[in-house]
Parts: C-alpha cells; structure tokens; sequence
DNA sequence: CGTTAAGCGAGACGGTACGTCCTGTCTTAAC
DNA sequence: GTTAAGACAGGACGTACCGTCTCGCTTAACG
C-alpha cells in the first residue's frame, strides 16, 4: 500500500533545474539567488528548499542531469586514441557554458563537505572509472607499463585540464590537449 | 612638502592579517565574514576597506605575507632533485593550515576577475617561473628532452598537486608526491 | 436526485473545532495557525477550507458552538435584577479561557469584513437583543424611562465590560461589575 | 565617556514612522508589510528592526507622535461642557484616518503582551487622566456626586465610543456622541 | 451489485512576508 | 586628521503559513 498524497512535481523539478542551468551558464557564478531561480521558473522558494538542502547541491543535480546523457566509451583500438578521445571530451565540456556550472561547483565544494563528497565520489569518481578502465587495457594489450598507478595517471591527464579551467592560466584547445597529452605519454608506453 | 598625520597604521595592518590568517584556518572557507575579521582585530570596518578593495584581496596579502618568508631556490645538482624538493615544499605548503587560505582564494577568484588575474599572475606565475627555471637547467645540462614545453611540464608537475588539494581525492603526503613525480618523470628525461 | 457519496463527517468537525478551541485556549490569540489545527485534529487541511471559508470563521463557530448552551433569559422580576444576572453572565464568560477566543474573533475582525458583519450581527446583535428585551420589559413595568434609547443603554452596560476584556485595564470580578451597574443605573429610572 | 559613532538618523526615522502612519492609514491595519514601509521610506529593513522590536510597537510610536501635539484641556465652566468637549475630539479622532490605526493597534495588543502593557499605561491610561480630572473638577464644584468612582464614570463615558470604533455597530456622529453623553450623565449629578 | 461521485488524511504546490545577516559606504566622537 | 565604533541603504537568505490542488483510499446512494 503505497503513500498518499500528491507526488514530487517532476515538471517543476525540471522547470528548476533548467532554469539553474540557464541562470548559471548566462550570468556566470555566484551571481545568480535562488530567489530567482524560484521566481523565473515560476516555482515558490519552499519547493526548492525541499527538495535540495543547499544551492550547492541544486547546482549539483542541474549539472548531473546535463552530463548523464553520456557518450559511449570510446574504441579506436588503441590506449592513446581513447585516451585522447576522452581528454577532448573533457575539455570539450570545460569549454562549454557548463563550465560556469563546473566551476560554481568546485566553489560550493569548499565550504560544504557534504556537497565536497558528493562532487568527489559521484562526479569525479565516475570520470575516473571510465579513464582507469582505458588504461587498465592498454596495459593488458601490453602496449603500457605494468607497473603504472591507475590514480596517478588519471591525476597526470586530467589535472592539467581541471587547473586550465578553474585558473584560466593557459588554453584548452583541442591542440592544447594533444599537446597536453603527447608531453606526458612516453612515460607510460613500455620502453622499446 | 610631506604629509601630516598619522601615517598608515602597521600595527592595525599587522592586526588585520593575522586576524583574516586565523579565523580562516579555523574556520575553514567561506564562514569569514569582514565584519568579524574587523571586530576581531578591533578595528574600523572602514580601516579595512581603505587599503584592501574586496575581501578577496586581503585573503590574498594574508597568505602572500605568510609565504614571502620562503626558502631559496633548491640547488641539489640534478633537475629530479631540484624539481623533488619544490613539489614536497608545495606539498607541504597545502598541508598545512594555509591549505584554508589557498582553498579560499580558489574560491574568490570564481566571484572577482580582478582577483582572478592577480591570482593568476602574481601567485600562479610566480611560483611557475621558479619552477621553470630548474626544468631549464635542466635541459641545458643535457639531461632533459630538449623540445619540453615547460608550461605544460609545469601542469604535469603541480596541477595533480592543486587538484588534490582542491578535491582531496587522494592524499598528499611526500610518499605519495614522489610517486607522482616518479610516474611523470620519464616522459621528460632522454632516451637512453 | 439527491447527492451521492459520503456525507460530512461529524466526528472530524467536532475534532476541528474542539482543537481550535483548545489551542486558541492554551497558546492565545494569534499564535495559532491552521496548519496546527488540522495537524492536532488529524484531519487534512481542505477538510477546514471544505467547510470553513477563513480562520476567522472557523474561530467563529467553535466560539458559537461553546456558548450555544446558554442559560434561559433570567427572571427575577425586576429589570435591575434580570441586567444584573445578564451582566455577570457576560463578565463570567469573559474571564474564562474563552476570553482568549472573544479576542481573537475581535482581532480577525479587522482584517476581514465579511467577519466583522457576521460578528457583529450573529453575535455581538445576538446579545444585544436579549439585552434589549430586559430593557424593554422594565420600561413597559413603569421601572425604567419610557425615553431610554435601547441601543444606547446596551452600550452603556455591556461597552465597559467589553473594554475591560479587551485592554485589561480595570477587573472584572462579580463586585467590579455590580460597581459598575450601580453607577450608570440611576440614569435609567424614573425620577421619584 | 560618552560612546563613538554615529548617532540615529532622526530624518530616517522620521520618513519611517510618516511611511508607517501613510501606509496603514490608505490600506487599512494588516495589509501593510514592513518590507513596504522600508522601501516605501527608503530604508534598509535593518535600520526597522534595530529601533523597534516589531510591526507593533512601530505603528504604536507613529500613532503617539501624531497624538502627541494634543489639544488643550477644556475649560468651558462647567463638568458637562468639559466632558462633552473631550468626548468629541476622542470621537473626532476615532473618524479621522488615524481611526485605522488605532484598530491596527488594538489588534496588535492580542498577540504582544508588551504592546499590551505599553498600549494601557501610556497610551490609555493617559487620556484617562484627563478625563479625570475634569470629572474631579466636577465633583470639587458640587456638580456631581461625590461618591462616583472615577475610573468607572471614565469607562462609562469612553468605553462606548472604542466599542463603536472597533465594532462599527453604530455611528460615531457627534449627535450620536452627544446622545450617549445625555444618556449617561444624569446618573453623575447630583439628585435635585 | 458494481459504478461513481463525494469526503477524507496527507502533503506538495505557487506565493507572500518574515526577521536575520552581511556588504560596502558614511558619520561621529575620541585620541 | 586618522581611528574605532557603528548606523545606514540594500539585498539574499532560509523559515513559516497561507490557501489551492492532487493523490489514493473509503463510503454510500444510484442505477
């Protein structure tokens, strides 16, 4: 026997979260209230704050959805051209106007370690798996060195362009990438 | 013809620094407000806003004053070692309670683009081109490739740095550095 | 034809207003909100809005349904007597916990006409006629002045009490109120 | 030593107490926000809130200014005469626009005991004192009975009119004033 | 007897106002 | 003549209720 009572809203939970995605994206960080996300979706503020404890964790959910619709991993046949594929997804998506959403983001995260967690085992963690997995069978098809650290190759690629994004200090054109990419590469194929 | 009246207070700037430096540290990001930083330091909100334009900026000088003391460029002969000594140093640097500061200033330059650029040039550059320069040395001594790009070896170098600090997805003790540096390393010496 | 389904439920009304009374009773005037009622009387909030059209008028009947037992008009055969009973009846009522109700049906009052009307037409005139009534009967006994102005004798009688209930200003004891009746008595019987 | 810092804006609060009383005068008792009153006066909610601790006592201090400069008492002679002058202009004052917030604040009286208390003694209890001693006055030239308890000849003559204000069951002309005086006054003097 | 229109408890919804907090500027008395 | 103290205008916050609407269940008159 199920609950009584009218359900969640699912038009106005998506009516709130595009809404945050659109706001976000237009008018950059920390420059958009949650009052107006309730008032330009139409929406009353309590129904935000039931559902989502903190901005943060609103800003969350509105990046989540857009990335859910996620490519398939790729399969060029070798590590480096998957490698490569998924770094320019990446930099891709941190030159899209999710990159205010992104960066809002890792903001939020310093003063909320609920939403810290959150962005490291259900965002961060899940791009990891997919990169470690590439690598685990380049290593198996013998084109890597055995001995290299999962974690530590993820952090060697996709550090540069996380850092690219929040300090704004160097490109992320798909060139920088590569470029990115090929500097760092002999350090994980076998010696000849 | 020079001035009358008391010139700018050291001990109120003094007073300031160490105030935002404390309560910062303990109280982790962005639970600091200017009002508390003024009526901790007993002193004039005004006092604050007549030498620092935004509260960014005084995080900014707190953590600047708090790492000018720093040590000399390393010189162990070699650029591994030279290049070991400077990513335990930083390393060292975001374990400890100025992790706190550095976190915020992150966070500040989402908000502010002036900070963002002084972020970027005068705190990010600056310890780039120390860094720079060992690599150079180390090109020039022969025992690095060459054609090293060394932004990009910069990134490859501090961003995993930066990023576990910013997420704390791994840890950064100097074990766990000198496994990064050891991993990335090969990719910047000659071929046998 | 007549209507089909389930008829009003007695039981939850009674719950309705018995809470309403209770916790006007208990918390007094404003303090109590509709929410807390229908949670407290575990009844849905329509089934308030259902039956009643404001709080107001939901105050209204629970005030109504309390007095509704009232005593029979008193006859003790003499108009000085029958007023005198009529007035201590009204000052007892006024020094129960229904006071608290009498209050805030006066407060709702100024926010809401349609209440004010009902208000003073089903209650405040309700009292006013059997009041009348006395009158009447000692002016036709010979007791009173035939040129009494009925509205203006009410007013005289009962006014006084109604200000003591609402600002609290002077007491309403039994002896305060035959105070009160002896001194304005003797402007309504004939001269000797 | 005397204390630093700025003084209280008086024209601020000024604008908000003439905000207060414009408001509530044009829209009536409860549709009036503070938010309103503040932007409508050009002031920050803050500067509401650290000078009076709610809606009430703000609309109280609006109404005691706009009373404040009062009449002098009357001196027509007679106790009659004074009476009937003093009656008038508290009915007079009960027509005016002001007669919203003198609702307004009878109301607020329910919820706020210490509206309450301030609304009896400052407010209520002054205009009795007038009252009292014109009716002393009388008493002291041998108009009137000596034995009539002041506090209840006051109640007689006054509480009629706030009843007729809060109420509206009827009119508050100065003839129907004039009525109720005649009504009520031969039971003052004394018998021929 | 099954259909079906009310009534029900529950509670989510779009809103409005609240009272608190913080920002960055301005004002005043004290040193 | 700069300081500390702190009042000011402004504006976002998160909470509390409002009155309406929606859900799934129960009840009873109608067909």
């Amino acid at each position: 026997m199920g609950k009584r009572g009218p359900k969640r809203d699912e038009a106005a939970e998506k009516r709130i979260l595009d809404t945050t995605r659109d706001l976000i994206c237009e008018r950059g960080a920390t420059r958009v209230t949650i009052n107006e996300i309730a008032e330009h979706a139409s929406v009353g503020k309590q129904t935000i704050y039931r559902w989502w404890p903190s901005k943060a964790a609103l800003v969350f959910d509105a990046l989540e959805r857009e990335i859910k619709a996620s490519s398939p991993p790729p399969d060029t046949g070798t590590a480096y051209g998957d490698v490569r594929i998924q770094m320019q997804r990446v930099a891709k998506l941190m030159n899209s106007p999710l990159r205010a959403i992104l960066r809002e983001l890792i903001a939020e995260t310093f003063g909320d370690d609920e939403i810290a967690k959150q962005f490291r085992t259900l965002f961060f963690a899940e791009r990891r798996r997919q990169a470690t997995a590439t690598i685990q069978a380049g290593i198996d098809r013998g084109e890597l060195r055995p001995d290299l650290d999962l974690e530590i190759v993820n952090d060697l690629l996709y550090s540069p362009l996380w850092m690219r994004m929040i300090i704004g200090h160097q490109e992320l054109t798909p060139k920088a990438v590569d470029k990115l990419l090929d500097h760092v590469w002999p350090a994980f194929v076998l010696e000849a």
